[in-house]
DNA sequence: TTGTTATTTCGCTAACTGACTATATGATGG
DNA sequence: CCATCATATAGTCAGTTAGCGAAATAACAA
């Protein structure tokens, strides 16, 4: 996995937003009814208006995310649910403070 | 403290470096002579050798880390030694963490 | 086919970033 | 004071990013 791709990916507070609204889709986009937003994930329009920015801006930043790997896109009719890539999330986390962390003291 | 200098200080790898090279200073700058480089930090002029920059451009990057909290610079003599902020990096990750994290589930 | 809706791509601008050189400041040492 | 070394600031430049609207593509519906 490229970790650069990831870095940037969560550069900004944008994209940090959208992780955090995706993160619990119920209470941010429960009123979505062409599908489950827990289950399937949550349209792109309505991620757009919820940040208050351009649908083709939002298009943007849901790919970076998409390419740094926290989240899944699947197109279902026409619409493209996004999804929180839950391990992923969790393996850059861990990837991070591991590369921050002070080195094992030598034994 | 105010996070999004902190994401914006962590946004590049050669930050990341830097962080990456004070985390073990006795590997990396052993051979600073004027202080202690466990003890007292490391001079910036060593730090800008190391990434293989202009000093100018490292004297920038330290700055910002400084002021994201992420290290700390304190003069002697004619010199400015930093040494990373554990503590403050550690409160960074786990506030990332908790920021990434999926909600509590009600109970 | 034609129209509608959702998403992507294109082309643009403004702002930001990271690098550089040149120069200024601050501290030390003759 | 003057020279030197370490660091900071100023100015420039190329590359990137974030935003937009317009237009293209994809999926359906009539």
């Amino acid at each position: 996995m490229d970790r650069s791709i990831q870095i940037k990916a969560l550069a900004g507070e944008t994209r940090l937003t959208i992780l955090r609204l995706l993160a619990d889709p119920q209470a941010h986009f429960g009123h979505q009814w062409s599908a489950d937003p827990v289950e399937f994930g949550v349209c792109m329009t309505l991620i757009a208006e919820a940040l208050g920015i351009a649908q083709p801006t939002a298009s943007r930043h849901l790919d970076i995310l998409r390419q740094a790997g926290f989240l899944t896109v699947q197109r279902h009719m026409k619409w493209s649910y996004c999804k929180r890539d839950e391990a992923a999330i969790r393996d850059y986390l861990h990837w991070l403070a591991t590369e921050l962390a002070l080195p094992e003291p030598a034994e």
